[in-house]
DNA sequence: GTCTATACTTCGATAGAC
DNA sequence: GTCTATCGAAGTATAGAC
């Protein structure tokens, strides 16, 4: 019999991230979970304690992941819009990579955090700080114009994660009603962001 | 015996969208709807056929309205970036006045459409549609440069959108490991993305 | 660690009286 | 149009053998 790729909680947590990315937390069902690990529902709750505690986990490791990649990126020696630039292609591989994060995320807001204890959002608050601080960085270089940092990550990190979760609806879009949203690539996107991000953060504007 | 403000079909529709925002279609019970419309759960059945179709109809009657909004700006004898100005203050009052909007939009993202029929992604399409037309209409005027129109929808209202969901969850981490998170008002966060979009669709770049 | 079987709860939806 | 009562399905979680 061959070994399975992953030990019996990582299968776990790889099927939650697919099951609570698709239905939230409400809609995820621990059967479903159990059946896309390749394990008895019962070990979900001999590894883990509750549904809640096994979303949490979830959500505190990528938080945590998301976070330090962040972190590097904002610890490198560049030049502040260099660093922005490398955050949004950053921020964008790692939703390529994580699929289920954009859905996860999307949803969690949504409900407002009330899944999230106080150590999950301290993980979360992560991201929004490793940007942060890049940005404050830059106006204190006087690479960046003064701009709410807090504004400037919402306004920045919010489309890719927008778009990535949107893929499904624009597919949907795309062959019915809205045929432009097809004709939108990733790379494209990811490319006006970082344009958008280098004029919005200009000292000068013409 | 007080007449109700609203008649008993509209006070459903009030009490789903609450609901529905607060907890996601799955999470959204037909009871606690009947409760807080306080009409009998036997009524919601009466009124609408299903859970499923109470919550197509209020998508399709919010997108409808928010679309006809975009629409009249869009219809405006105006310079295109004023029209885009307008745009984004236009979303953040409608998300102001219809406080449930951002967080059914971000679910029902997350979800793919899963939930949606043809009609109500056909009302879903209208707002990125008017939000198109006017960038291509500046483009067209060379007012604008030439950027990709759904990926100066994605960048300019997405964030708006986010920004009002995201309130329960900021104010969270504004108490705790994020206290800028709280410092960022929502009229300086619509001016942000005002001065923004401007950068971004400027001809001219210094 | 892993399984089967099941207790307990909650939900969507309906029947049927008024 | 409005109510009470309830059915049947589905869900989380656990007990207990191996």
């Amino acid at each position: 019999m061959p070994r399975p790729a992953l030990a019996s909680p990582d299968r776990i947590l790889a099927a939650a991230a697919a099951e609570f990315a698709e239905r939230g937390y409400a809609g995820a069902r621990v059967d479903r979970i159990a059946k896309r690990a390749r394990v008895n529902k019962a070990m979900i709750y001999y590894h883990f304690r509750s549904k809640q505690e096994l979303y949490r986990t979830l959500l505190r490791q990528t938080f945590t992941h998301a976070g330090e990649q962040l972190q590097a990126i904002a610890a490198l020696d560049l030049p502040a819009g260099d660093q922005v630039d490398l955050a949004i292609s950053g921020l964008a591989s790692f939703v390529r990579k994580h699929a289920f994060f954009p859905g996860i995320m999307l949803r969690e807001i949504a409900e407002g955090g009330v899944h999230l204890d106080s150590r999950t959002l301290a993980a979360l608050s992560t991201v929004p700080r490793a940007f942060s601080a890049i940005i404050e960085n830059g106006i204190a270089q006087k690479q960046f114009r003064p701009v709410h940092p807090f504004a400037a990550y919402l306004s920045t990190l919010a489309p890719i994660v927008m778009y990535h979760a949107a893929g499904p609806i624009r597919r949907e879009l795309a062959s019915g009603p809205l045929a432009a949203a097809s004709t939108l690539q990733s790379d494209a996107f990811v490319q006006h962001l970082q344009q958008t991000a280098r004029r919005a953060l200009a000292r000068t504007h013409s």
